[in-house]
DNA sequence: CATGAATGAGCCTTCATTCAT
DNA sequence: CATGAATGAAGGCTCATTCAT
């Protein structure tokens, strides 16, 4: 009745559960729902997740700042990328385009509000948020002359101007360009003045 | 039985909501729960709330970022803070120190991943923060001659960067004060460099 | 809709049970079943009980042995009894009376059998098990001098006939009173003969 | 995978059964679990037996009364005891012992509150049971000149004593050796009374 | 204004059973 | 004989909401 895929059943429930949670949140979305639009039975849902808190935690894992800048991580990347500008400026739209998909932004802050009530979540939370911010400054170091300490700080600084637009972008009216462009050149000039000092 | 306080009711609903929401998150907090806390009776909670849902609202409100910078407001504070970077820490304490209630945070991250699909909700935070942006891009030209747009893209970056450190303050581990320190020390270089372009 | 007597509800959800219980054992019978034939809704079982489970133990102190026989704690009724054995035929009848609604035998008999995975439940049992046993001597040294411990013995021995003839008593065929004639009748023997000595 | 002995699988079915039975009672054990402990898999279960009701049949079986007996189907075993009293004590002591496996004693109970359910468990149950008394009569009858009748009802005052020790023992605190004791005593009273009439 | 018993749709989860391999 | 992924009916329970008093 259905097509059957082997081994797909899990990626199916998977992917049905973030449709569900883009369109209608993580709290209203049944598991009723999920496996109705996965096309398995309710049982099935069980065979490969404890519970559907447990689905949360791997959804929360692939909305992770971290798997929003794929160009973080890849080691030749910055063979393509000469300046600081223009690399940073790579890793802000991948950022904003990979969030443009609402429901990305909406399990991420969800997850922000109730880490501190799930143990596992927070963990994971923390851990990916710390390898983003010191790799990020790492690369940062490989482009400027800067204390380490600079550099997280610019990065940090960086990745929250690309959250806040996230929720916050339409307030002002900006282009997603120019609001990219300024917050780059600030953090530069930040940098700059640290290294000169 | 209880102690009879003529039109508290609605108040001691709302002080109940919060310590609970606290204390175990909005969706785990139940109905029942919030009026045992205020000592009322279900039936009563619907005199002064149509739902649930209207409860978060009217929390939602108090815990919007425009409400975490009192200082924002009062016409005659510059007066004590004779430079910008005086007024940005004084701002940046104040955000920090309101945020610090930790249900603060969880409420108003809560209310970002649900805003848009309650549009009541969506209409609030879009204006408040419109409004707090402006205001403190006002401010700001207030210290320094820049222009308008510039002010704004500095202060929303300011302001990103404190939320930021609310959720991802310490996956590095600088204090508080070493990280406005920065922060607002890269903002103002931003803005001088601007001027004077 | 339904008939709407004050202060019934919990009522009419016991007797519901009990009803329920008789026709299909305790597993098998549904919350969903138990308030359908009570007439209120799914909801309303949990206001009066925490738990199916916290039902059981309402019910299973319903079929308790010691409410299986109300001459034992009229302080009075020895009056009409003059002899141990009329006394004793007495209590029996009551006895298989009360058991002879089946569904108190099922129930008794499930109690015994989930007991020790049932706190609560193990020690009503085993207190009103011992009130029982208690309370049956007393009234044997009333009517025979024998040692406390001896009529102990001598009524639990009843007891357990009793009970025996519940689940084994058409493995023979006598006819009830005729047991009852050749238990008590054993008991008595028992206890003249410990007298004497 | 595991280790294969050729035609074992029901025998680890059912010790795997039994032994979690024991733990945690029949209902709340799932055929699950009950592969877990035997290390085959889910489906191997309904090869062996038609459904989980059908297993318990196999294990009311076992737990029988008839079975904690073995001396009464022993033909030369009076030999070994040169009195009644010696030889109920004997099987008394085995009772006892053989139940004192509690989930024995469990299992027993749950089937006495299913059976009117389980037609085919009952019927089991009543010709274990007839045997089981018919058996112990003929025995007395060879100890002492008694009618049968009156030795089936001694000998089922005996087994209803010793049943009822297993759930209502601790409720008094005598040793299991004195109760025992007094018990035959008394059925040997009755049996010499009933004799000499 | 206030009450709280009653509601019932809906939730998450369990588990005996089947069947294609 | 054996497997184990898939099933789906059924279960116990929650809780926002209503309404007669």
């Amino acid at each position: 009745m259905s097509t059957k895929s082997p081994g797909k059943t899990r990626e199916k429930l998977v992917s049905a559960a973030m449709e569900l949670f883009a369109k209608k949140g993580f709290d209203k979305t049944t598991v009723d729902e999920i496996v109705a639009k996965a096309g398995v039975a309710k049982g099935t849902f069980y065979l490969y997740f404890k519970s559907k808190d447990d689905l949360i935690k791997e959804l929360a894992f692939e909305v992770m700042p971290i798997m929003a800048m794929p160009s973080l991580n890849d080691p030749y990347i910055t063979l393509s990328y000469p300046t600081l500008e223009s690399y940073l400026l790579q890793l802000g739209k991948e950022f904003l385009d990979f969030y443009s998909e609402n429901y990305r932004a909406d399990i991420f802050f969800h997850m922000l509000s109730v880490r501190r009530r799930m143990k596992s979540l927070n963990e994971i939370y923390s851990q990916s948020c710390s390898e983003l911010l010191r790799e990020g400054a790492r690369r940062i170091t490989a482009y400027v002359k800067v204390g380490f300490e600079d550099a997280l700080i610019a990065f940090q600084m960086f990745l929250a101007s690309l959250m806040h637009y996230l929720h916050a972008g339409d307030c002002l009216g900006f282009s997603r360009e120019h609001y990219l462009k300024k917050v780059i050149s600030a953090v530069i000039h930040h940098l700059k003045l640290s290294a000169s000092v």
